[in-house]
DNA sequence: TGATAAGTTGACTGATCATTCAAGTGCCGG
DNA sequence: CCGGCACTTGAATGATCAGTCAACTTATCA
C-alpha cells in the first residue's frame, strides 16, 4: 500500500510464503494476494514463477552477511565460537517456529525433484557461501588445528550436521534433536582440536570436483 | 493387467513416484495411469492421497529390514562395519541416480509444510526403526566403546549425517559431498573407539522427550 | 505538449488438480 | 438362483493452477 517498490514486495512475500510452505504448496494467486499485487504486475516482473524463485535465492545469497552471519556473530570474536553461534542461531529459528521450519535452501534443495539447472544453481550457490564462511572461520582458527586437516571438508560438514539436525528436529518437533547434533559436532571439534582428526582420507589439496573413493 | 491385487499395485506405484518426483508434485492421475487403475478403484481402498501416502510410509518401515538393511548387510558381522555398509547402500542409490535421490524419509520429511500429525508420525516412526537399528549396532560394540557412551545420541547423529550428507550430494549433483560426510563421521568413529569422546555434555539416560540446554 | 516507455489492472484461458458417484461386474454363501 | 458385498468403471465436478492479454495510468524526457 505504502510501498511503491512492487518487484521487491514480490520478492520479500515469495521468500516468506516458500520459506513457510514451500514452493510448489505455495500458489501464484497466494503470492498476489498477500503481497496486493495483481498478476499482470508479477509477470511483467518475473516471465515465471520459478524465475521468482531465483531471485528469493539471490536475495538469500544477497544477504547471506547482513541478514544472518552479521547478526549471529554480534559481539563473537573467536572463529570457532562463530561457528557454534550460528548453529544457535538455526537453533533458535527452529525454536521460534515450534520446529517448522529453520533453513529455507534446505528445503527448496529437497523440494525440487526436477532437473532444474538454475534453481540448483541457486541453491548450490548459497550452500558454497555458507560453507565459505565455515571454512573462513576455520581458516581464522588454524593456529589452533591440526596443519594438515581437510577445512573445506570439515566445513561442509558443518553444513550437513546442521541440515540433517533440522531435519530430524522438524520431523520429531522436538529441537532436542538438533541439540544432539550440535553436540555431537562439538565433541568432534573438541578432538579435532586436540589433532586426533587431523587427517582425513585424502589429502585436502584440490576438492571440489573430485570424485572421492568408496567408503565402507 | 496380470497382477489382480490392485491396492498392492497402487502403493508400489506410489512409493516409486513420491520417490521419484515428491508428493506434491505426483498427480493422482499419475499414479493411476502407471498403476493401471481406475479413480475409483483408488478411493475405494484410500479415502484420500495422503492415505495413499501413509500407506507407503507403512511399506517402508515394514520393509527396512527386509528391503534396506538386510541386504545392505548381507556377509557383514562387524557392528561398525554394519553402519558404514549402510550408508555405502545410501552412496549406491546416489550414484545410480545420479545423485537424484537417494533417501524418500528425508525428502518427504523436509517436503511436508503443513502440520500433518499422521503424515509425521510415520515418518518418525521410518526415523526411529532406522536410528534404532543402527543404536543396535552399537549395542553389539559396546565392549569396545565407552562405557557411558550415549548411544542413542550417536546412532541419531549418524543418520543426521547420511540426511545432510544425501542433501548436498544431491543438490550440488556430487557424490563426493556425501563421502566427506561419511569421511568425516569415520574420523568421529575412530576417536570414540580410542575413547576420545565418551562424555557427551548430558549422561545417557532418560533421553527423547527431555529437552536439552543450549549450546554455542 | 506529446510521444514513448514502464508499470498496472483484472478478467480471462485452458490445463490440471483431487475427489465423487451412479452404474456396473464378478464372486460367494445360502 | 438369488441377494449382497467387494471391487471396478470412467465420465463428471468444481476448485485451483500458472500464465495471458489488451486496455489503462503514470513517469520520463524532448
Amino acid at each position: 500500500m505504502e510501498t511503491p517498490d512492487t518487484r521487491q514486495r514480490l520478492v520479500v512475500t515469495a521468500l516468506r510464503l516458500f520459506w513457510e510452505k514451500g514452493y510448489g504448496s505455495t500458489s501464484i494467486a497466494e503470492i498476489l494476494q498477500s503481497a496486493n499485487v495483481n498478476s499482470g504486475s508479477l509477470y511483467h516482473f518475473f516471465p515465471s514463477k520459478q524465475d521468482l524463485l531465483l531471485a528469493v535465492l539471490d536475495t538469500y545469497h544477497t544477504g547471506i552477511y547482513p541478514m544472518l552471519l552479521e547478526p549471529a556473530w554480534q559481539g563473537i570474536d573467536d572463529p570457532i565460537e562463530k561457528i557454534f553461534a550460528l548453529l544457535a542461531r538455526y537453533r533458535q529459528m527452529l525454536v521460534d517456529t515450534e520446529c517448522f521450519y529453520a533453513c529455507p535452501i534446505g528445503s527448496l534443495a529437497l523440494e525440487l525433484h526436477e532437473p532444474d539447472p538454475p534453481v540448483r544453481e541457486g541453491l548450490a550457490k548459497n550452500f558454497n557461501a555458507w560453507v565459505g564462511a565455515i571454512e573462513e572461520c576455520l581458516n581464522d582458527a588454524a593456529a589452533r588445528l591440526p596443519r594438515d586437516l581437510d577445512r573445506r571438508g570439515v566445513a561442509e560438514f558443518v553444513l550437513t550436521t546442521m541440515e540433517g539436525g533440522v531435519m530430524l528436529a522438524r520431523t520429531f518437533r522436538d529441537v532436542a534433536y538438533f541439540d544432539n547434533s550440535v553436540n555431537q559436532l562439538k565433541n568432534y571439534f573438541e578432538n579435532v582440536g586436540r589433532g586426533a582428526a587431523a587427517k582425513t582420507s585424502q589429502p585436502p589439496k584440490k576438492r571440489g570436483r573430485t570424485k572421492k573413493r568408496r567408503i565402507g
